[in-house]
DNA sequence: ATCTATTAATAAAT
DNA sequence: TATTTATTAATAGAT
């Protein structure tokens, strides 16, 4: 139907091809509006073409939604339940998992251990045994850590102390010094003094947040 | 084209709507099949009849399945994805559920404790404590359970063989017995004294799979 | 189903 | 890309 016939295979002039597929989309659509209307049908019609582009019609009596159920129901084909499937596999696997993690849990909690006989009690107590070892000496470790943490506080009171005493004779000695030779005019000896002054008497802890750390 | 022309309008005469359904039905079928060859383009085009019989053409270069999943891309509509929201929904929350678990058992097996402080410690150490007295007073009860079982089991050793002993007992005397009457012709009252010999002299375990069940 | 007169679709040209 | 037009294809109604 047209100038010439033409044989039913990929027509390789792409611009060519893509009039003809813009023709004949729209006749198609048109086509599935007919039997729509004329015979009471129910079309779902999508179409891409080669370029990406989407062209869809749906019966307006009904939804893509409807009739891929109807699809699914009458041809038995699985369509997105595939995924379905797949994610509800997923699901139960989880479930599974989650359960045995449950009641491993509980177990090692005490609880429920009346359907355990002699030799699964036994690894209970092994594992309980082997989690409280590591625990302790994971204490163990972290009460030496808190001793020696305590020890450089202590240490830094007394150096702040010592500070302290060192700060105030410093003074005392400045004020004598400085008052003897304000009489002779050698005020700038003075600040020599004090920009010379120890920049470190005051001390401080090693670790600031080490408290917060364990 | 036809013999006259039609309104595209329901076609009320039934059989004709079949009749026009069954020809449009198979035009629109081939149109399908040519513009997916002719033009590279891929089609879906699901047709249910009013009879509810359904026909449909996938373009052999793909499936229903990715149509829809382009359709979707494409269109934005939702389609399936309620249902599939929901399921992936409940898979991150059983995920969350499964790691939080995870690490609560590696915890109570002692491994991966670096990252807790020293209260967590603490608790941990309480739970395993409670955990290892419920394990322990379990197997003393089991062990407690067991040393009856072999008592009973120590008794019925006993029981047999004074069953034993009895029986030989038995037979002797009626041996005797038996030898004396047979010369009086009574070989009739033995068999009396062997249908009245005690049954239950025999003596069954008081719970014969005691030892599975613990 | 098949036939066929007629309309509809469309290939090629513009 | 849209329109025109010659030609083929689809199909309505008849058989």
């Amino acid at each position: 139907m047209g100038r010439g016939k033409i044989e039913i295979k990929r027509i390789e002039n792409s611009s060519n091809r893509q009039v003809t597929y813009s023709k004949r989309k729209n006749g198609i659509l048109k086509k599935a509006k007919e039997i729509t209307v004329l015979c009471d049908a129910q079309v779902s019609l999508i179409i891409f073409a080669a370029s990406g582009k989407m062209h869809d019609y749906i019966s307006p009596s009904t939804t893509l939604i409807d009739i891929l159920e109807r699809y699914h129901k009458t041809s038995g084909k699985r369509l997105w339940d595939a995924k379905h499937e797949n994610l509800n596999g997923e699901i139960e696997r989880l479930k599974k998992e989650n359960d045995s993690m449950q009641i491993e849990l509980r177990h090692l909690k005490g609880e429920d251990i009346n359907s355990l006989n002699y030799k699964e009690l036994m690894a209970l107590e092994d594992a309980l045994e082997t989690g409280l070892v590591s625990v302790r000496e994971k204490q163990k470790f972290l009460t030496k850590l808190m001793d020696v943490y305590r020890m450089f506080r202590r240490n830094d009171k007394i150096l702040e102390e010592e500070n302290r005493e060192l700060n105030f004779l410093w003074q005392q000695r400045l004020a004598v010094e400085g008052s003897r030779e304000m009489e002779n005019g050698f005020d700038q000896s003075v600040r020599d003094y004090n920009s010379q002054m120890p920049f470190a008497f005051r001390v401080q802890p090693m670790q600031p947040n080490l408290q917060e750390r364990i």
